[in-house]
DNA sequence: CGTGATCCTTACGTTCACGTCAATTTGCCG
DNA sequence: CGGCAAATTGACGTGAACGTAAGGATCACG
C-alpha cells in the first residue's frame, strides 16, 4: 500500500538515493532484525534483490527501505497473516505496474481505462478493510472515553460531597484526541 | 476492557440471565472452539470456573460470554499478546474491584477516592493505546483514499479527452465511512 | 593484503496460540 | 438405568514467524 508514496507522479523528479545499505543498517533504520528481512523475502513477501550474484550480500535503497517500512506498518496495523499481507501488496504492485505502464504512453485508450479501473478496485478492497477495523477502534475508543467520563464524574460528586473544591486537576486525557 | 457494560451501574438491575451454558455453546455464540476457551483459563486469561468440582463440566453465565466476547474483541482489535492482554484485563478487573468495593458503602471517603483514581489510570492506559491505534488506522485510512481520489481524477481526466461523458459511476466509497 | 565486522546459507530450535487424538467421565433423556 | 452426545484431562502435534548457531564467504578499511 503506497498510500505514502506519491502514486502515479510525473516522471523528472530523481531525487538523490543512497543507492547501497546493507541488510543489518536496513534492519536498524525499520527497527526489526537480519533475520526478519531475509524471512520476508524467503516468502516472497519482499523481492529477490533482483540480478544478485549468489552468495553476494544484499544491497538495498532507500525505496526498499521505504516499501519494508510500510509492509510493517500494514502487518501490524491490520493484523494480518504474512500470507495475508502478501496478497494485498500484490494488488499494491499491481497498482505499481498500472503507474509504469501509464508512463510509457504506448497504451491504448481502452487498455489505459482498464488499467485504471484494476487499480481503482484493488484500493477499494483494501479501504474497506482499513475503514472496518478503523471503524471498530473508534468505537471502541468512544465506549472507553464513556466510561472515563462516568468515573470522573462519580469522583466529582464524591468532591462536592465532601465540600472540598479543586480545579479540575489537569484533566490529561478528556476529550479528542489526534485529530 | 468492560467499555460496553455498564460501569459503575446502580444495583437493582438483575437481568434474567440463564445462568448454565457449556463450553461448546459459549464457543458457538462466540465464534470459537471449546479448546480455546480452556486454553485461555488455562493460561489465566479466563477465571477458573471457580469451586467447580475437578472433573466436572465447566458451566457459564452470559456475563462470562459477554466477557469473552471482549477479550477476543480486543485481542484483534489491538494485536496484542495474549499476556499482554491480560495485564490489560487484570487493570480490567482492578476496575470491577472497584465497581465491588463501591457498592458495599463502607468504604470512607478516603478510600473511595483512591479507588475511583486507580481505575481512572487504568482507563487512561488503555485510552492512550486504543487512540495511538486508532489515530494510526485514521492516517491510513486518510492516505488510501487520498490515492483513490487521485486514480478517480486520472479516470475522470481520460474520460473528458475521450469526449465520454458519464455521470459520476455511482461512487461506491468516496470519502468518509464510519461515524 | 590482512583482518575484523558483517553477511551468506543451511538447518535446527523456539514461542505463541491453539488443533487433535485418546481414554474416560459426566450429563441428560427416554 | 441404559445409551449417546458432549465434556474432561493429558499429551502430543502444528503452522506461523521468527531466533540462533555453525561454518564459511565478503566487504570496508587501514
Amino acid at each position: 500500500m503506497s498510500a505514502a508514496t506519491p502514486e502515479f507522479e510525473q516522471p523528472g523528479a530523481e531525487t538523490p538515493r543512497s543507492e547501497s545499505l546493507r541488510i543489518g543498517d536496513v534492519a536498524r533504520l525499520v527497527g526489526t532484525t537480519p533475520r526478519t528481512i531475509r524471512y520476508y523475502e524467503e516468502i516472497g513477501l519482499l523481492p529477490e534483490a533482483p540480478a544478485r550474484p549468489s552468495g553476494r550480500h544484499r544491497s538495498y535503497s532507500d525505496a526498499e527501505v521505504e516499501r519494508l517500512r510500510e509492509v510493517m506498518r500494514l502487518k501490524d496495523l491490520l493484523g494480518v497473516s504474512l500470507e495475508e499481507l502478501k496478497t494485498l501488496l500484490a494488488a499494491e504492485d499491481a497498482r505499481a505496474e498500472v503507474r509504469a505502464q501509464l508512463r510509457r504512453e504506448d497504451v491504448d485508450s481502452e487498455r489505459r481505462q482498464e488499467l485504471l479501473g484494476e487499480a481503482l478496485g484493488h484500493i477499494d478492497r483494501q479501504l474497506a478493510l482499513v475503514r472496518r477495523r478503523a471503524g471498530e477502534l473508534s468505537r471502541l475508543e468512544d465506549e472507553l472515553s464513556e466510561t472515563r467520563k462516568r468515573v470522573r464524574r462519580k469522583m466529582r460528586e464524591h468532591d462536592a460531597h465532601a465540600g472540598a473544591t479543586f480545579p479540575p486537576a489537569a484533566l490529561e486525557a478528556t476529550g479528542e484526541a489526534h485529530k
